[in-house]
DNA sequence: TATCAGAGAATTGTTGACAATATACCGTCA
DNA sequence: TGACGGTATATTGTCAACAATTCTCTGATA
């Protein structure tokens, strides 16, 4: 039955062929990296071997492996007996997170002024001319920017061509995005000065500028986090 | 008969109290990742679930939980249905791991010399005097100099009191620490200058100069890098 | 001699079962 | 009514068995 299904059905022939390099522990961690990065899974909620293995398909051997890769990546805290749960990060640790962050851009600065092709600064303009299209108004769009946010800057990391740099870096902001999806704090307003930003930096990154990327892009996350704090500071006092 | 040695036996009432809250799997963990950190088992090398199992006592569970916490880590490579193994870092590699941990010591630099303590100064400059007290000559001294070159970073990296940070920075000299550890290239001659900059750092995040602690701090890294590349190259110069 | 095929052994991937711990529920008592 | 205790349930931690894949060794062949 099964292999005669396999046999015919398309979807089913490439299930099997996924299967053939990947584990299933290994496909269970990107599932449930994406339901957290997504927040499809809620900051501080409870992961259930059983509940999970089942969705998935799979027994909970693979599910527990999965677990241990997500709690050493800093998305997931286990406590002995009682379970696992969605990391929440604090204002504080996301204080520091930035900092650290802001560290490791202003490395991939330095390297991608140094190393990005033409055609990499191509797609770095068209991003920011997207952004430049995101109306302030709607606000659906937010969630738009952010996205655009994002793939500026994972573009700008892969540009720096240090493959420990882009792993570290997206470790953390994997983590700091755990804060940030937690409180929606993104504010319309900042949309066109953040976009500034992103065209300065887009510049010196255009004109091999080392020193002045390195410093834009530092500051740019910096400014950022202080962004996030007057948002946060003007909600607090309208409340 | 369990029962009678552990109300008996201090050391397994112990070795419960520990289980109480460390799962096997955290446990193998640790003791893994000791083993490879101490170059007991070496680079490349091959870890046969079974035979670590039966050699810490477990089932193969908890090894495997343990493989993948460590696969995270970066310190071994998983490859499906063939097995794990420990990491193996390329010269290649090493030279983007100094550049990221330049960066993130530099950061270390500004925030301990913001927020370090008269105590922790103190404990700096005896790792500076246990330094300078390390004779050229003694072969075996090496590995000395380095146990106190780790000690003073994470000392430094404790008193810039960023958890994140810390903890970037520890996962990201595990990775590092692969590579330096497989090519043995500690030169007796690099210790003076070594100690002398260590020295200098020091004396800065005392002064609590914080931009002088950053750039010496780089600076010391990059320099790190230059002189293992300098030993290397007279190696095979002399070969 | 070198290469290839194939049987046997070893190893990994996955699952289900059992034991230990924690949680939830419910009745009792103050 | 609310706090407490105990039992039942649910969940996690660990293990052993089975299936699938890879590795190894032997022998045959060119």
């Amino acid at each position: 039955m099964l292999a005669k299904s396999s046999a015919r059905n398309p979807a089913a022939k490439k299930a099997i062929e996924i299967l053939r390099e990947h584990s299933l522990s290994s496909l269970a961690q990107q599932e449930l990296e994406r339901r957290i990065m997504s927040g499809e899974i809620a900051g501080g909620a409870k992961l259930n071997e059983t509940a999970i293995a089942g969705a998935l398909g799979v027994s909970r051997g693979p599910v527990r492996e999965a677990f241990r890769a997500l709690s050493q990546a800093g998305l997931v805290r286990v406590e002995k007996n009682r379970g696992v749960f969605v990391r929440e990060v604090s204002l504080g640790e996301a204080d520091e997170f930035y900092e650290v962050r802001a560290a490791l851009e202003g490395l991939i600065g330095r390297l991608a002024a140094r190393r990005i092709t033409e055609n990499e600064v191509g797609r770095l303009r068209d991003i920011v001319k997207r952004m430049h299209g995101i109306k302030v108004g709607t606000n659906s769009n937010v969630g738009n920017y952010f996205a655009l946010n994002v793939e500026f800057h994972d573009l700008l990391a892969r540009a720096a061509r240090n493959g420990a740099l882009l792993a570290n870096y997206r470790g953390t902001v994997a983590q700091l995005d755990l804060y940030r999806r937690a409180a929606i704090t993104q504010s319309l307003e900042n949309v066109p000065i953040s976009t500034r930003e992103h065209e300065a930096i887009t510049e010196a990154v255009a004109a091999r500028d080392e020193a002045r990327a390195e410093a834009l892009l530092t500051e740019h996350v910096l400014l950022s986090c202080s962004r996030l704090h007057t948002v946060l500071d003007h909600n607090a006092a309208a409340r």
